[in-house]
DNA sequence: CAGTATCCGCGCGGATACTG
DNA sequence: CAGTATCCGCGCGGATACTG
């Protein structure tokens, strides 16, 4: 129970804290959702299917993602350029968690709206 | 599938955007878990467990997540004021998606960890 | 005890222009 | 096509002082 106790404070070790710090920003569940989706997307088609992304954000996020291991990245050495994203396998056992989670969301998310309004 | 075009492009009704802009910010998932663990909890008990969150913080997300009917917030009229936050029956239906998270990322924080350090 | 009130810095993310 | 480079505003969240 002491341990527990140190779980909350200790941010290095919170696993929340740890998941938040990953994709817990603007986009990157988003894109992990569409690559989960279409399997396989270049560059420019994720920035079409989330069309109020920012060529810089869609960058950043795809870079971030890469780096963490929990997407693909390959590019063909061609002119015109072609590079295309997928998930990683690791990141596939995440995705099933993050549709519980959408799912959730779906249920729920009509009371809350709910619930909020009534408090204004 | 023009359907699944909409959903990505659409903020509005994207569920998974809906649930991070409920509890992706600094502190929201940490509360709710750790109300999960302890069921009933004072406000001062909270801040305690989470020694780094401040004051004006946790009245902050406490206040948000008793708008969206996340948590209940009981008042005792006494003097000194005594408060109980504790999770509303819905919650507690999201808290198992939670628990999966933060196993998943139990399980794969250090690979990821490893990943990112090659990287640099 | 359980908050409010006020001030403020920093960094996330958008806009725009440019490039191998 | 798939990015990079630069600039910049806004709002999240911390620090501090105060209160019914």
């Amino acid at each position: 129970m002491d341990n527990n106790v140190k779980n909350y404070a200790d941010e290095e070790h919170c696993p929340v804290r740890n998941v938040l710090d990953r994709f817990g920003d603007k986009w990157s569940m988003l894109v992990l959702m569409l690559l989960s989706d279409m399997e396989v997307l270049r560059f420019n088609e994720i920035h079409k299917y989330i069309g109020t992304i920012s060529q810089k954000m869609l960058t950043v996020t795809l870079k971030k993602l890469e780096v963490d291991g929990l997407v693909n990245r390959k590019a063909y050495p061609e002119i015109p350029p072609r590079v295309e994203y997928s998930l990683t396998d690791r990141t596939k056992t995440l995705m099933p968690i993050i549709q519980d989670l959408a799912q959730w969301a779906n249920q729920n998310m009509a009371d809350i709206q709910y619930s909020r309004s009534k408090a204004v």
